[in-house]
DNA sequence: TATGAATGAGAATTCATTCAT
DNA sequence: CATGAATGAATTCTCATTCAT
C-alpha cells in the first residue's frame, strides 16, 4: 500500500521555509547544500529527492519570491478596469506586497535580492512576463485613445523607466519612503498626460522623475 | 642593500590593475586566486606576499574603489567654502567621479558594485566615514544658522536619504540620467530651505524627491 | 493462502527481460538500480525483493546468458553418441545458439559480453563446467582409443585452445564469418587425427588453425 | 630561484607507473582518483596538478600503451622497404611488442585492454592512424603493381580483417600461440597472391583465414 | 623575492541499500 | 507485496593556503 506522495510538495515547501530561516540568520550568500540539509534535519542526499540540483533549489527559491506577484499580475490583467486604473493597480498591487515583505524583514528582503542577482534567469523571466503584461495594458490604453502617435514598444519601455522606483526592489530598498502609492499615482498621471508621440525624445533629457507632492 | 619597500606597494597596485583587467573581461564573480595569479604572470604563492589572503585582496580592491573618493572628501572638508557650497561640493565632486567611471566602463562599474556587496565591511567603513564628514559639514551649516531646531544626527540621516540617487551607486546605475549635478543642486536647495525642526516627520510623506527640470 | 512462490521467479524473469530491453537501447555500462527499477515500473526498494543486491542482479543476468547453453551441454553429455560426434555436438550446438543471438541483436550480444567481463566469476563458473564436460567427453574418446599416450588435462587444454574461435564469444564477435560449423568440423577432424602423445609441443608451431574452405 | 619544472613529466610518468603497479595487483576496473593518489603517496588534489581530470589520466594511460607502437609504425612507414616487406614489418614489429608485453604480465595486458575498452576514443585514434598508415603502404604496393583492379579502401579493410589475429589484442590474448610471425607471413603471402579485383566479394564468404602449415 | 609542490577541507552529486508503513 | 523516505559512503573536482627551496 503505497504511502500518499502528496507530501512531496509540502516537504519541498518546508525545506524552502527552513532555508528562509537560515537566510534570515546568516544572509543568502554561499550556503552549501549540506548546510541547508543540516538545517532541515536531513541528509544532503535526501535533499536531492526534492530538488534536482542546487541550481534547481535556488530557482525554486527565486520562483517562490515571484509566485504571489505573478498571481497578482494575472488577476489584475484579467480584471475589467479601464486601462489607466488597471495600470495603476498593476503596479500598486505589487508594490504593496513588496513593501509588506520589506517591512516584515528587511534583511530577508535583501537576501532574496541577492539570490535574484545570482540567478538572474529566473528574475529575467519574471521581468519579461511583467513587460508582456504591461504591453497588454498599454495596448488597451491605446484602444481607449491614450498614447496617441506612440509606438507600443517605445511606450512600454518609457513607462518602465519612469516606474522603476516602484518596481525595482533594488531601488525600492534604497528609496523606501519615496516608493509610495501616492507617488506612483503622480508618476502615472504624468505619464498618461504627458506621453504623446510628438516628442518622445525629450523625455530622455527631461525630468523623468518629477515626483511631486 | 634592501631596496625601499615601496616596490611592494607598486606591485600590489599592478596586481590590482591586472585584476581589474580580468574583471573587465569576465565579471567579478568567482575568480580564484590562481586565476588572478596567472593573469598577473606570477605564482599563486607569490600573491600571498602581497595580500595576506583572498579576503584581504578583495578588501584592497574595494578600498581601491574608494581611494580617490576618500581623498576628495577630505579635500572638500578641508576647504574654506561656506557650508552649503561645501555640501554641494561634497556630493557633486564624488558624483562626477562615479559618473566618469560608469561612463568609462559600465560593466566594470557593476563588477565593483558586486565586490562591494560581497565585502560590505569595506563599503560600510567608507559610508561611515562619509557620514562622519557629512556630520561635520552639517555642524558647520548649523553654526551658520541652517537647520535650526534640528538634531544633527537626524539631519544627517535625512539628508542622506534624499541624496541617495547621487550617492548610492546601486541607484545611480538604475537612474543614470536623473543623477545629475543639476538635480543634485535642486535637492540640496530644497533641503536647505525646507529642513527645519518643526515637522521632520512630514518628510516621510512629503515629496522627498522633488527633482525638477 | 500463500500463492506458490513461482511468481517470484516469473517477476525476476520479467525484470531481467526489461533490463535486457534497457541494455538493447543504451548499452550495458553503468546503469543504476534506480534506472532498472524505473524501467520495470517499480520502486528501487522493490527490486531488492527479487535480487539481494545489484551484484546478485548482474550475476543473474550473466547466469541467464548461460542457462540455455548449460542445458544444452548437459543434454549433449547425456546423449549416446560416439565420442567424436558428441564432441562435435558439444561445440556445434552452443555455437548455433550464440550465432543466433548475435545475429538477432549484435549490440545486445556485445553488452552481455561486457557484463561477462565485469562479472567474470559467473563466466568462470560456466567455463569450468564446460571444461569439466569436455574432460568427460575426452575421457570417453580415450576409452574409444583416441588421443593415445596423451594426458587428459593436456588434451583438454589443447582442444580448448584450438576451438576458441567457435567458443569464445569475444573472438567470435571479431571473426564472425569464420566461426562456422564447417570450420569447426575441420578443426575437430584435425584434432582427432593429429593429436597424439608423441609430439604435443609441435602444435605450438604447427598449423593450429588450419581452417579451410 | 624557481625550481626546475622538468620533473613534471617525470612525475606524471611515475604516477602512471604506480598506477600500473596498482593495476597489476587489483585489475583496472573502477579505481578512484583517491586510490591512485594514495598509492602514489600523495593527495588527491595533487594528482590534479598532473592530470586535468580522471578522464585525462585514463587517456594518458591509454596513450602510454600506444606510444611505443606509434613510434614503431612511423619508423616502418619511413623505411625504404619494398611494399610487401614493409607491410610485413608493419604488422610483425608491433606484434613482437605486444607479445613481449603479454608475456611479461598477462594480467596487466588484460587490464590495459579493459582501459582501452572503456576509453575507446584513444584506441580509436590509434586504430585510425594505423589504418591510415596501412593505406599508405597499400598505395605503395599498388604502385608496385599489387592488388590490381582493387580499390584502395576495400583492400585496406580486407587486409585488416584477415590480419586481426595479429593486430587485435583482444583476439591475440585468446589465441596466443597462433598469433605468430610465421602465421602472419603466411597470411600476408596469401593476401598478396590472392587479393585481386576480380572477385572481391567472394572473400567475404571464402576462407578469409586460410592460415596454413 | 618568487617558485613549484603539496595539502586539507569542502563543494556538488550519485548510488546502492535499508526500513517503516 | 510494494512504496516512498531516508541515508551514508563514495566520487570527482576546486580552491585557498602553506612551505621548503
Amino acid at each position: 500500500m503505497p504511502r500518499p506522495q502528496l507530501d512531496a510538495d509540502e516537504i519541498r515547501n518546508s525545506i524552502m521555509e527552513t532555508a528562509e530561516e537560515l537566510i534570515r540568520q546568516r544572509g543568502a550568500v554561499d550556503f552549501s547544500v549540506s548546510e541547508i540539509a543540516t538545517a532541515c534535519g536531513m541528509s544532503q542526499s535526501n535533499l536531492y529527492r526534492y530538488f534536482e540540483s542546487k541550481e534547481a533549489f535556488y530557482e525554486a527559491m527565486a520562483g517562490r519570491w515571484f509566485e504571489e506577484l505573478n498571481t497578482l499580475m494575472e488577476e489584475t490583467i484579467a480584471s475589467e478596469l479601464p486601462a489607466k486604473e488597471k495600470m495603476f493597480a498593476f503596479f500598486a498591487n505589487r508594490l504593496a506586497i513588496k513593501r509588506a515583505r520589506f517591512e516584515d524583514d528587511p534583511k530577508l528582503f535583501e537576501s532574496y535580492m541577492e539570490i535574484g542577482h545570482q540567478h538572474f534567469e529566473v528574475v529575467r523571466g519574471y521581468i519579461d512576463l511583467a513587460d508582456h503584461y504591461l504591453a497588454v495594458i498599454v495596448a488597451e490604453a491605446m484602444a481607449e485613445g491614450h498614447f496617441e502617435d506612440m509606438e507600443i514598444d517605445h511606450t512600454v519601455s518609457l513607462i518602465n523607466l519612469m516606474v522603476q522606483p516602484f518596481c525595482n526592489p533594488d531601488i525600492m530598498m534604497n528609496m523606501w519612503p519615496t516608493s509610495t502609492d501616492d507617488n506612483l499615482r503622480i508618476v502615472l498621471d504624468t505619464i498618461f498626460i504627458g506621453l504623446k508621440g510628438k516628442s518622445p525624445v525629450k523625455l530622455d533629457v527631461a525630468p523623468d522623475l518629477r515626483i511631486a507632492s
